[in-house]
DNA sequence: TCGTTTCTGTAGCGTTCGCTTGAAAAGTCC
DNA sequence: GGACTTTTCAAGCGAACGCTACAGAAACGA
């Protein structure tokens, strides 16, 4: 092992204010000069510690994705609520996406393109997958309690992602605040028709 | 009136092709050089009959969006029966996603965050306000028919509106057309449970 | 201390972007 | 036909992009 000078930044956190930036800009709106100028470490310091834009962005992605799976994903696997934990879960996903003007990098991601990069196309499908599961959970859990029918749980699994997706999308559209919450309170909504057996309150 | 020399091209064939390729490349990644290739015509003939890179687009997305009242929007609202007309919207909507490759002009935009053109947003909130509309309006033709309750219109347009968000975002996404199937089906099949009364099949 | 290895900063490579310039070509109107 | 207006075309402007070459600074093992 050949030892030389050590890296006078801390990686973790740059790869912190990485993460911020695409989440803030995106992908391709992040440009090496900006994150040169926010991570306050040379251009090629950068290249050198990460290799390359791409690179940087899936090291950053994964730290994202780790942030999603404890903030929002582990709550809906855990908790023992069913429709109750999906109704909180677009709540917090509401404020998510609202809170600090950021968005939900996924979001970001899938709606510009960004699959074009491999690396970046494996890790939006991963976060589907990510979500598909945790929402197929409580679902699931619902399922148990009996407060909806086995049988609905693949079908509304998959119109919970798509709700997501279109929250995102609202995101991404600037639509503004009242629109994405106009859509997190209808899904809400939605889900407690499911809870009282479709008898609408 | 001055006169001059006339156009050697025609204005309203060319605006065609340019509408497809934002279609097919979205806002941003369709540049002066390609559409100068595409259209057949220079790129100073191009400024001087549209002005800007915005404003032919806003022109090309004012194109497509009468095209998209013509093929799903009007049948939408002219349907007389109910939850069948949005059950056909969703298959219609589907193949037109999917089926020439090139998705949605309107999903490119909204995921590409292109509302920040000025332009691009007022088409981008038009285009919500009209999508709305029409899935409102046959919302209001069920609940006339009994189908849904009154009540439920206005927050299920509101469903309805994410779930064609969503779809959307899995095509930006590259998710495949199996994933845009499925959202598509499980939108069809919650619908079908409203037409139920909210009992599961 | 010395040699080796790695990191840092400047400067710049080649490319592409939206858009413009300036002169020649091609029409219309009197 | 000649004055006038507009379109066309090639060339290029200034800025931004991802990325890199290179030289000097700094820390390691011996």
């Amino acid at each position: 092992m050949r030892t030389g000078r050590p890296r006078t930044f801390d990686t973790d956190a740059v790869l912190e204010e990485a993460m911020d930036q695409f989440w803030r800009h995106g992908y391709e709106s992040t440009t090496t000069r900006e994150l040169e100028a926010s991570l306050g470490i040379n251009q090629s310091s950068l290249y050198n510690a990460f290799g390359s834009k791409s690179e940087l962005a899936d090291a950053a992605i994964e730290r994202y994705q780790q942030r999603l799976d404890e903030r929002l994903f582990r709550p809906l696997i855990e908790a023992e609520d069913g429709l109750g934990a999906i109704d909180a879960f677009f709540t917090r996903i509401e404020r998510w996406l609202l809170d600090d003007g950021r968005g939900c990098l996924m979001g970001r991601l899938m709606g510009e393109g960004a699959a074009r990069d491999p690396r970046v196309a494996a890790r939006l499908a991963d976060y589907r997958q990510r979500l598909a599961s945790a929402l197929h959970a409580a679902l699931a859990t619902a399922a148990e309690r009996g407060e909806i029918p086995t049988e609905s749980v693949a079908p509304r699994t998959e119109i919970l992602v798509g709700a997501v997706f279109g929250l995102n999308m609202a995101v991404q559209a600037s639509f503004g605040p009242q629109a994405v919450q106009a859509l997190a309170e209808a899904t809400r909504a939605e889900v407690a028709v499911w809870r009282a057996g479709g008898v609408a309150a």
